[in-house]
RNA sequence: CGGGGUGUGGCGCAGUCUGGCAGCGCGCAUGCUUUGGGAGCAUGAUGUCGGAGGUUCAAAUCCUCUCACCCCGACCA
């Protein structure tokens, strides 16, 4: 391609509204424009990292034994009532109505439309197992859409779905596209690790995510990682061994209420009352679905409200406003304790169910109680892990590792949804006995458009982007320096026609820009390899050859630029 | 939804406090010169100052309402 016949319409400053580095790069080199918020277009740079990104995630998909098809961005509201995800999914879907006034849903999944095919077409064991996927433009109405594509209202999503006859069918299945997903980042040359996860609105009994760690704040998610074994999860799902064991009393002592005046944080009241925070219970007030919840963390831990939520089986949870927490507690923010509370359902963690003799607000104005015990002085409705995992918190997985956070983008996540879908829309089938059995689902998302721009997070350096070359819109650019020169025209378009020959993707800068304007934009585009034709080298019938990530070029004879081009392709990321 | 902020030519911004010709840089067009890291000179085009209403002799500027966009939080299949 040469670049006077196509479109990239580079910008010298960033639009002010772009804040991580990789959205400012996608918006100055010309790969995407803001239509709205949440909203975005692609300009030819950026169609072209989609096609090769889709092309890798379709090699592998294929490759793992998935079927491609596509399925309709549109969906009738009914299976998702059906499914019962028309009530969880809430405001994040958009929906519509036809013109007959039929509710209908733009799918930001299609768990629903995939089960309802596969129910229709699938009776019978010998059927099984099957994955059907597709690469497809996905709508969810984000609460906040921010970071160009990386949380968008409308994106491009691979999302795949298997079907299994049986758990240990599944299990493959499921390892199979585990092992895809690898090799599809591997091959993208972005590193990816595997995390536990929260199954979230999707259901099902676990999941994983794929992870591309990074040092900026584009990193959504906290990772916590094991130092000493391979234990990985977000940590909305991580799981500790707790470190501050605090020593524990051997009798229970008498409870009694004291005055504990402008003393309502932890630090206030370990300060005033002289106790460490880990003999302290802080009781949170939530609303969970309209109704009141308590939720107690030990003084010196942080709830975790994937887990208070995931605990109650509730659908909308947030905390309690100080009205709210003076109406169930009868006294302001700082006060909540467990006892002498009604109509709350109290939620308590297992690092305070151990603790004996702690201390708890009064539900009073500026009071304490301290020396409380559990099921003596009040019950709890449930005793659950509720705390959030830390960094220096004990591995769960092993004895002697510690865990430590990292900040990571979401790519890719894997689901194992069980019989959730097939239940709910009636997916079955016959097993060799002839009995009637519900179909082992899980479902696999890959974010088409979000990963590219995950990746310049951290491919980039102040000159602009530095795509790994699997998925650079170009492998090389050409730039010849005098576009009016004869000589250096002729070798130019030898070069450039030599590349296309042997199969490599070459944009041509054959604008009449001065050398600086063309090696900045070609810097900014972030072109792996660029062949720079010049008086100063071609003189001696040579041209140079560059990698974008390195600094020194090398001289290459014009008949050798194949062989050299490909020789430098070969060890680059 | 709560908190904070921004809307002025394609992009980046000044002007708003204190009402008085709508400006600057880049980009764009034309010409000449220039040509190995964002050229110089000259000439030129491009604005319902986000929108509506109001105050005023006069509104980008003051008032009211409204819309869009960004950031923090909640949310995130």
């Amino acid at each position: 391609m040469r670049w006077s016949q196509t479109y990239i319409p580079t910008l010298r400053e960033a639009p002010a509204d772009a804040e991580l580095i990789s959205h400012q790069l996608m918006l100055r080199g010309g790969y995407i424009r803001k239509l709205a918020s949440g909203v975005y277009l692609y300009l030819p740079l950026m169609q072209r990292v989609i096609d090769k990104f889709s092309q890798i995630v379709r090699d592998e998909m294929n490759a793992a034994g998935a079927l491609e098809i596509t399925m309709s961005v549109l969906c009738p509201a009914e299976i998702w009532q059906e499914s019962g995800r028309y009530e969880t999914a809430g405001k994040e879907q958009m929906r519509m109505k036809d013109r007959r006034n039929h509710e209908m849903v733009l799918c930001g999944t299609h768990e629903e439309s995939v089960t309802t095919l596969i129910k229709g077409e699938v009776k019978s064991y010998r059927q099984l197992p099957m994955n059907l996927y597709q690469i497809q433009v996905k709508f969810r109405d984000e609460i906040r859409p921010r970071f160009g594509l990386m949380r968008g209202r409308e994106f491009i999503m691979k999302d795949a779905y298997s079907f299994d006859a049986t758990e240990e069918s599944f299990e493959v299945s499921y390892g199979k596209m585990v092992n895809a997903y690898f090799n599809i980042f591997r091959r993208a040359g972005i590193e990816a690790v595997k995390v536990e996860s929260d199954t979230g609105a999707m259901g099902g009994k676990a999941a994983h995510e794929f992870m591309f760690l990074v040092d900026t704040n584009a990193g959504e998610e906290v990772i916590m990682f094991c130092d000493k074994c391979d234990y990985a999860a977000n940590s909305e799902k991580a799981t500790f061994v707790d470190p501050n064991k605090p020593t524990l009393d051997t009798e229970m002592k008498g409870m009694e209420t004291v005055d504990t005046p402008g003393a309502a944080t932890i630090e206030e009241v370990t300060f005033f009352l002289k106790v460490e925070s880990t003999r302290l219970a802080k009781t949170l007030m939530y609303m969970a679905d309209g109704e009141p919840v308590a939720a107690m963390i030990r003084g010196d831990r942080d709830l975790n409200e994937i887990k208070l939520k995931n605990a109650l089986g509730a659908i909308e949870l947030e905390m309690a406003t100080p009205d709210q927490v003076q109406q169930y507690t009868s006294a302001p923010v700082g006060f909540a304790g467990p006892i002498g509370l009604k109509e709350v359902k109290i939620l308590v963690d297992p690092l305070v169910a151990e603790l004996k003799n702690f201390v708890v607000g009064a539900n009073e104005n500026e009071k304490h109680i301290v020396n409380v015990n559990i099921d003596r002085d009040f019950k709890a409705d449930l005793v659950v892990d509720l705390s959030l995992a830390a960094g220096e918190d004990g591995c769960p997985n092993c004895d002697a590792g510690q865990l430590i956070c990292k900040s990571g983008i979401e790519v890719g996540n894997t689901f194992m949804l069980g019989t959730k879908y097939s239940d709910a829309l009636g997916a079955k089938f016959l097993d060799e006995k002839g009995a009637e059995q519900l179909i082992i689902m899980g479902s696999y998302g890959i974010g088409i458009t979000r990963t590219p721009q995950a990746a310049l997070e951290k491919y980039c350096d102040d000159k602009g982007i530095i795509w790994p070359k699997s998925i650079a819109p170009y492998l090389v650019e050409i730039i010849p320096l005098k576009p009016g020169d004869q000589t250096q025209m002729e070798a130019a378009e030898k070069i450039y026609n030599d590349l296309e020959a042997a199969g490599l993707d070459v944009l041509m800068d054959d604008r009449e820009e001065r050398p600086g304007v063309k090696f900045n934009d070609a810097d900014l585009i972030g072109l792996p390899i660029r062949i720079t034709i010049g008086d100063k080298s071609l003189k001696d019938g040579n041209v140079e050859l560059k990698a974008r990530c390195e600094k020194d070029f090398a001289l290459v004879p014009v008949g050798d630029i194949v062989g050299a081009v490909k020789q430098l392709a070969e060890r680059l990321n």
